[in-house]
DNA sequence: CTCCAGGGATGAT
DNA sequence: ATCATCCATGGA
């Protein structure tokens, strides 16, 4: 087990902010997968605790390297923005591996993030390789080659309905005729634009996978979420607002950190405007 | 039962 | 160029 700083973080938080959707609790900390390894984390006070992961994978994965004071100081100085910069104190932008973030996003059109996690789970244990961790099993994600090699049949089987077809589709791009990494070297606009050529790929995937695995923190993924955020608090009374005028907006108020602060305001309203269910169940007990 | 979910592709205006 | 509709699936 090895002991990595880590100020300005939250665990829990970050794990539960909906970028990423297979680490599951294990006692006081969580056990998943970083690319090819599995691993153990628990967080205690300013601290990481990591069993199976090297330093600076794990580091590098939890966005350690972020500075996020800087980044939190460049946030627009609204009394939105202010309140979910204080509520989501110590969440980072996770750096996660490209296949993984584009295919997990792919298939979480109209899904809610606890089926988006279902989902990763059943194409994992189904496709993905098992890694033993403490006396527990982990698998990997699978590679795109090992998705492009099965049927839309199997992939319909991990309840993936209409998106089986596009994640087929985009995995066998990738494995035959197109390499994520060549793409490091865009400017944004072309990256969003080589994204969106695959099946299944928009501009809120994209610029998901720009965000979580291309570290292009300006990259503002607008969901139904923001959408709802973006229309209550900066656009009260506005109609005739498409998606287009919405994404200028963003991009020019919220600036060069774009989507740390989309981040942050995704999570605020998912965790406040939605009453927690096992809360409601405690006060009816 | 009805409604909705970290949307995208397609065809009609 | 914008808008409406359909697409599967599962949980509340």
């Amino acid at each position: 087990m090895t002991k990595i700083p880590a100020p300005d973080f939250d665990l829990t938080m970050t794990l539960d902010s909906g970028q990423v959707f297979h680490w599951e609790r294990s006692g006081e900390g969580f056990i998943g997968a970083i690319g090819d390894r599995a691993v153990q984390v628990e967080q205690r006070g300013d601290a990481l605790f990591v069993d199976g992961g090297d330093d600076q994978l794990v580091l590098s994965y939890f966005g350690l390297d972020h500075p996020l004071g800087e980044i939190c100081a460049s946030f627009p100085n609204d009394s939105a923005m202010c309140e979910a910069k204080k509520f989501c104190r110590g969440l980072r932008i996770i750096r996660q591996p490209k296949w993984e973030c584009l295919a997990t996003f792919i298939c979480s059109s109209m899904k809610q993030v606890e089926h988006i996690r279902q989902i990763s789970r059943k194409l994992r244990e189904r496709f993905g390789d098992g890694r033993q961790i403490k006396d527990q099993l982990v698998y990997t994600f699978p590679t795109a080659e090992r998705i492009a090699a099965s049927s839309e049949k199997e992939l319909r089987e991990c309840a993936l309905g209409y998106r089986a077809k596009n994640l087929l589709a985009t995995a066998r791009q990738l494995a035959f005729d197109l390499d994520l990494e060549k793409l490091s070297i865009l400017a944004d606009a072309d990256l969003r634009a080589r994204l969106c050529e695959l099946a299944g790929v928009g501009a809120k995937v994209a610029n998901c996978v720009m965000l979580f695995a291309y570290e292009r923190l300006r990259a503002f993924p607008i969901d139904v979420w923001i959408e709802r955020v973006l229309r209550e608090k900066y656009f009260p009374r506005a109609r005739k607002l498409n998606a287009a005028r919405l994404q200028a907006f963003t991009e020019k108020y919220f600036g060069t950190h774009g989507g740390y602060a989309q981040q942050y305001l995704f999570h605020h309203a998912r965790m406040t405007k939605r009453p927690k269910r096992d809360k409601v169940l405690a006060l009816n007990a």
